[in-house]
DNA sequence: TAGATTGTTAATCGATTAACAATC
DNA sequence: TAGATTGTTAATCGATTAACAATC
């Protein structure tokens, strides 16, 4: 399927914002572009375009330029979106809540199969849809249904208890929203970190490094 | 303060895992700690911390390593945590009243001052301590607040029309969480994005790759 | 002093950009 | 056919790693 066998992961890293232009273009109607106008329209250039898709196979024409729609569906498939992959929610804390409610993950390649808390309070209150679970029901609800993949909304040192038992039950991709260093401890899983604060502290960088140099740019 | 004028985005997006592995070590009352001791903790090279410490000044002493509490000060300085940059959140729903409930701002170089949306209905309810005011009422607030940072959690169309709006007000840091490109459109701004679909689209296809590779595996 | 480890320069590696022949 | 634009190779740029003299 695919042109080559290791992809970067800076060019893996630009894939979804590719997905996302063409999805716009798409439904702007516009059937043709060129490696050139979309370089434009997305502040990247041509060459890094084309290199880009050419790791994956030559979806372009010579003279033409790209069909948007095929050229959409195309990524769509390379990031595996037409996949529905068993996904158990653990933690339905205030982030846990809103992923659920916030997140499309049908249209992404998942499918949140449970919803599981360790608070005993919250067991049976509706999440997504479907009935909040205990922690202590989780083994046998993998067992029986096989997820593969978890979202972790759960404190940093539940995530480190969690994972090992997690990963014997076949659970091998994690949307990791805590600190703890899956991939450190087990290289063999597909994680992607959310570091909420890690975001929030580069945007203290940028905006103090702004602030100085609007001082300094005041003095000269 | 700095060192060098303009340091790389590499080194700066490894800057709040440095600050919070330093937290880890001083919390644990480590004292001193060398870059080999260091990289091997956090799965990078020596070279590197030594060279990404060094874009800031020489904080470490030849034949001893580094203080751990002193560096870690230091690279919270850096990142610019010691200020209250007064904020505002825009948009009151799922994900932006998680985000008030679960992230320290305070300790992150942030200050909420301010929670709107444009619902009537929200109008009024506590978020972060704070009453949720109507969107008719940011204008007048940032006039007599100027707040310097917005938190985005409204679609993406709304952003596309605020951001124009709070520029002139003097709001020139976002963090972002539509998919509205601020950066494209106004270069002079602080921003981060949080595009949590394009994280899961990420995880998407490694899942999707580590399933590729362990058919093969059972192929040869 | 001798051993350890930094700060910094040089070498390597990888990613981006430029150029152009192939071709629609 | 002529013009446009790709796919791909070569050149450049930047980031990472290695090496080592300086020095605590």
């Amino acid at each position: 399927m695919s042109k080559r066998e290791n992809i970067s992961t800076s060019v893996i890293k630009r894939l979804p914002r590719y997905y996302r232009f063409l999805n716009g273009l798409n439904r702007d109607g516009v059937v043709r572009i060129s490696s050139r106008e979309l370089s434009i329209r997305m502040g990247l250039t041509a060459s890094q375009i084309r290199q880009d898709l050419n790791c994956f196979g030559g979806f372009g024409q010579q003279g033409y330029g790209y069909n948007v729609e095929q050229l959409f569906k195309e990524i769509g498939h390379i990031l595996g979106l037409q996949n529905l992959h068993k996904t158990i929610l653990i933690g339905a804390g205030n982030m846990g809540r809103a992923l659920a409610s916030h997140i499309d993950f049908e249209h992404h390649g998942f499918h949140v199969v449970g919803v599981f808390d360790k608070k005993e309070s919250m067991a049976g209150q509706m999440v997504h849809g479907m009935p909040v679970r205990l922690m202590s029901g989780l083994e046998d609800f993998c067992r029986n249904n096989h997820p593969e993949i978890a979202i972790l909304c759960t404190p940093d040192e539940a995530a480190e208890q969690l994972v090992p038992v997690l990963l014997k039950l076949g659970v091998m991709g994690y949307w990791n929203f805590t600190h703890y260093d899956i991939v450190a401890k087990h290289p063999d899983t597909a994680v992607q970190n959310v570091h909420l604060e890690d975001n929030l502290m580069r945007l203290s960088y940028q905006v103090s490094a702004l602030k100085n140099n609007d001082m300094k740019r005041a003095n000269i």
